[in-house]
DNA sequence: CCAGTCATGTAAGATGTTACATGATTCC
DNA sequence: GGAATCATGTAACATCTTACATGACTGG
């Protein structure tokens, strides 16, 4: 259900066709949450069933003849700002990282080691992802969010970007400390010998 | 395939019942990777089909007289040692709390609020949690954990506690990261004023 | 002429969630 | 007598993943 949401996050900055829904989703609201276009296209069909959105075929437009152009209505941002409102539930944590360190008893030394640089490497791809996002808000230069930003009162709109990148400043500080400890943990797997047998 | 592995460390403690696996899961392992019994015990099952695990029915059992006893087999253990040897891959993030705060113009402040307390409490759930179990490892007071260690060499038990420690603390260092950014996302909230026509 | 982008999905399978069933025994 | 614990699931549904299909048009 969350999808739904995050899409019409993604159409409150206006119109846009199901292609651009999708790629504009992959470097933006993506990063929060993901989804692949096999799911993208479906759950826009549907929330025009729920008349969330309102979707009409573009003419003269795509290869297939077949481009659509969608459009939040009325009901959807009702929708919206009613999930705005929900208290939010937390999933129960699924967490392969340290699921795999408390057993590092099972894992030799160069596995230990080999998982812990690519939780860095994967933590610092993120951080340079986040950096661009918060440079792209700072110097609005990203099209979604500037769109996004034009559909408000402009009283509302340094405090919307104030947002975005609180977002992603949480993003980057949980992928800092993701880092940190893996570096520890690396420090860990130095001092601890290796046991003989494994 | 991550709930098998899960399943496999917790059996390397040693042989136990379906029921009791599905207690203690609840309060280790599942801390981490979170399965809820109806996918506990078909996948013990599926375990034994693929000769990962050997279970016997135990006699003078349950209430229902089907009461089923599960031990490690060697391919289990090989197969938790490879597990361990890949190399882990990040499933794409999924992240409803950041979500939600990179687009809170469309929340009232009072459930912007709302959320970040949320948040807040969510979080340092986990860190009693967690700093719990802490207290366990250093006490030697949780069964699991004692019986686990009891497996190893005496050589290597203080190398597992130590991995089983680093792992809780980067949970709580995750937590106690989450919680300073809604505590600013608090301030945040604070500082400007609550649209007009909200 | 070949790779890439445009444009929208279907299909099959794996995984996860939620609710419920069963019935004896033990504790208060 | 009633609630909780023991013990093991089934069933239905929602969601997610992975692979693939289609075919025109665009740039080099």
């Amino acid at each position: 259900m969350t999808l739904r949401y995050a899409l019409l996050a993604m159409l409150s900055a206006g119109p846009m066709t199901g292609y651009e829904i999708s790629r504009r989703f992959q470097s933006t609201v993506g990063f929060l949450w993901h989804a692949p276009d096999s799911q993208i296209y479906p759950e826009l069909r549907k929330m025009e069933d729920d008349g969330l959105v309102a979707g009409e075929d573009e003419v003269g437009g795509g290869p297939r003849g077949t481009k659509r152009r969608y459009e939040i209505t009325d009901a959807g941002i009702r929708a919206l700002r009613e999930w705005m409102e929900t208290t939010p539930r937390y999933a129960p944590d699924r967490d392969t990282a340290h699921l795999r360190a408390a057993y590092f008893e099972w894992a030799t030394p160069e596995a230990s080691r080999r998982a812990l640089e690519a939780h860095i490497a994967h933590f610092s791809a993120l951080i340079v992802q986040w950096e661009k996002q918060i440079y792209e808000i700072d110097e609005r230069v990203n099209d979604v969010l500037v769109r996004r930003l034009e559909h408000l009162p402009p009283a509302e709109r340094s405090r919307a970007a104030a947002f975005k990148r609180f977002s992603d400043e949480g993003l980057i500080a949980r992928a800092e400390t993701g880092i940190a400890w893996a570096r520890r943990g690396l420090r860990l797997v130095e001092l601890y010998p290796a046991p003989a047998g494994a």
